[in-house]
RNA sequence: GUGGCCAUGGUAUAAUGGUUAUUACUUCGGUUUGUGGAACCGACAAUACGAGUUCAAUUCUCGUUGGCCACCCCA
């Protein structure tokens, strides 16, 4: 069919030149496999398109995720956090009984769907649920308390694309299970906060508490009973927050908003004792190792498991888009406890790193960056076939002992190793043809200077970690 | 989910209701075959998809898809 229509708008074309008119039939898929819309402009066959909202993680941004990866790794493990990895799939309920029905990410944003046998799963969305459900099925609440976890990995939420959200996004967080403390609440904080200035961020936290989910239900009167008699000053966004949740209003953008929540009643004044006093330590103990925090009278955490402190961490300038919210975590006391589990405090943070990353590319393009790539320094050229036999063995050599040899055994001529070898900014080049071969030497070319010195390869090795050692 | 802007080779771009779709970068090959950074030459490679208007659409219109931005929300 699709053929069809596709003879029929050649023939169409009829004034079309003869050469164009060859290439179009090129294009015509010989068969249909009865695909829906194969025909692509390129080649016979539609090449399968990236799902929206998805992203190739490709070599060139390879270098990015490593060092975030090993920072997090470093960071974590220093602080005595251990690595756990959760599936990818969990059951609904999980997340619909933690998030909370009534949010976003549950009710709009989940990708869930029917199992195999019927069960309803779905993508995970965060991590948090998944460590608590971790910690009651394995028990850990007769481990030493605090349990740390920290976790790497994707997450998933059909949320509309835009700069620095991706429906599929990696997170790396932290979480402390069992020890109702604030030096908990200030530890957490301080990894966040220390992994991202180790990247070279300025950043700043935002902090605040809920209180008891007593505490909250009180405010949440209050203020509801103070928004009410304010209604008609507020947007309309507001409006339909009043009835669904309430505390979203205090982060209302909107200037008239803003006025009216001026006179709102404050979270803080409707804290009880312990909670305030909770408070109080957490910031004593930020100001104990030196980290610079900001206190947010108005932040709230969309999610309903929080309680007591919560943070948001942005990045120092541009404070404007709505997409610089770095990391966000704060205390979850009732969740293992509404996840089924003995009654347990539990706090963490996570921190999205598309959004690191894309930072850390801006940083990279106005030079600012602190995090730089390391190429290869050693190009290894070689002439015919038994100088590259040669060099395939030589090449094992230089590996196993660690110095990192690029190559191009692809490219034949000598003038073309050569380009390969200057695009690749390497420091030294080794150079080997027949008559090295023979005389079981090779040549090292300084690529700076051009100054090229013949080595016996059985020194090669130590020739060239001597030549790299010192500015290494 | 709502609104605005946008869609030309791998990347960045030019142009036009009509004949060979511009240019640069990248990639590949070459300028006497064992030496890179320069210069020159050549090759590969694009109008997102679908429909409509038209003698003729890459250009105009609509739809779809995708991207960016803002809102919502969140990391």
């Amino acid at each position: 069919m699709i053929l069809k229509k596709n003879n029929k708008k050649i023939a169409k074309k009829k004034n079309l030149s003869e050469k164009k008119l060859v290439k179009k039939e090129k294009n015509t898929p010989a068969k249909n496999d009865g695909e829906e819309n194969t025909i692509s402009t390129k080649g016979s066959v539609r090449t399968p398109a990236l799902l929206r909202g998805m992203k190739d993680l490709l070599p060139k941004e390879e270098f990015f995720w490593k060092t975030l990866h090993h920072t997090a790794e470093n960071l974590a493990e220093a602080y005595g956090f251990g690595l756990i990895n959760t599936p990818i799939l969990e059951e609904t309920a999980l997340f619909v009984r933690s998030l909370g029905r009534g949010t976003d990410v549950v009710d709009k944003e989940m990708y869930s769907f029917e199992d195999l046998d019927g069960g309803k799963i779905c993508l995970r969305p965060e991590a948090t649920a998944s460590c608590a459900r971790a910690f009651i099925v394995h028990g850990m609440q007769s481990l030493p308390q605090p349990v740390k976890f920290w976790y790497y990995g994707p997450m998933f939420r059909h949320d509309r694309p835009q700069a620095g959200r991706y429906r599929q996004f990696t997170q790396f967080g932290c979480e402390s299970f069992g020890v109702h403390d604030p030096v908990v609440d200030a530890e957490l904080i301080a990894v966040a906060y220390h992994f991202l200035e180790d990247l070279g961020l300025k950043v700043n936290v935002h902090l605040n508490s809920l209180g008891t989910p007593e505490d909250r239900q009180n405010y949440l009167i209050e203020l509801t009973g103070y928004l009410r008699t304010k209604r008609s000053y507020l947007c309309e966004d507001c409006k339909k927050r009043l009835v669904k949740n309430p505390l979203r209003v205090l982060d209302c953008k909107n200037l008239e908003c803003k006025e009216v929540l001026n006179e709102a009643p404050q979270i803080i004044e409707w804290l009880s004792e312990s909670s305030k006093s909770y408070f109080m330590k957490v910031l004593e103990y930020l100001d104990e190792i030196n980290v610079p925090y900001v206190l947010q009278n108005t932040l709230v955490r969309g999610l309903d498991y929080y309680t007591d402190t919560v943070f948001e961490i942005y990045l120092e300038e541009d404070s404007e888009g709505a997409q610089s919210a770095l990391c966000g975590g704060g205390r979850y006391n009732g969740l293992v406890e509404q996840l089924g589990g003995r009654p347990t405090p539990g706090a963490g943070f996570s921190i999205g790193l598309e959004r690191v990353i894309s930072v850390l590319r801006k940083q990279t393009d106005e030079g600012t960056c602190k995090i730089k790539e390391v190429f290869p320094s050693v190009f290894f050229a070689q002439l015919g076939e038994q100088a590259r036999r040669r060099a395939l063995r030589l090449l094992e050599v230089l590996r196993k002992s660690g110095i990192v040899v690029a190559h191009s055994f692809g490219k034949s001529s000598l003038k073309g190793q050569m380009e390969m070898a200057d695009k690749l900014k390497v420091r030294y080049s080794l150079i080997l043809g027949q008559k090295e071969v023979q005389d079981g030497t090779a040549i090292i070319r300084d690529m700076e200077s051009g100054i090229q010195e013949i080595v016996d390869q059985k020194k090669l090795k130590n020739a060239l970690e001597k030549k790299l050692q010192p500015k290494v």
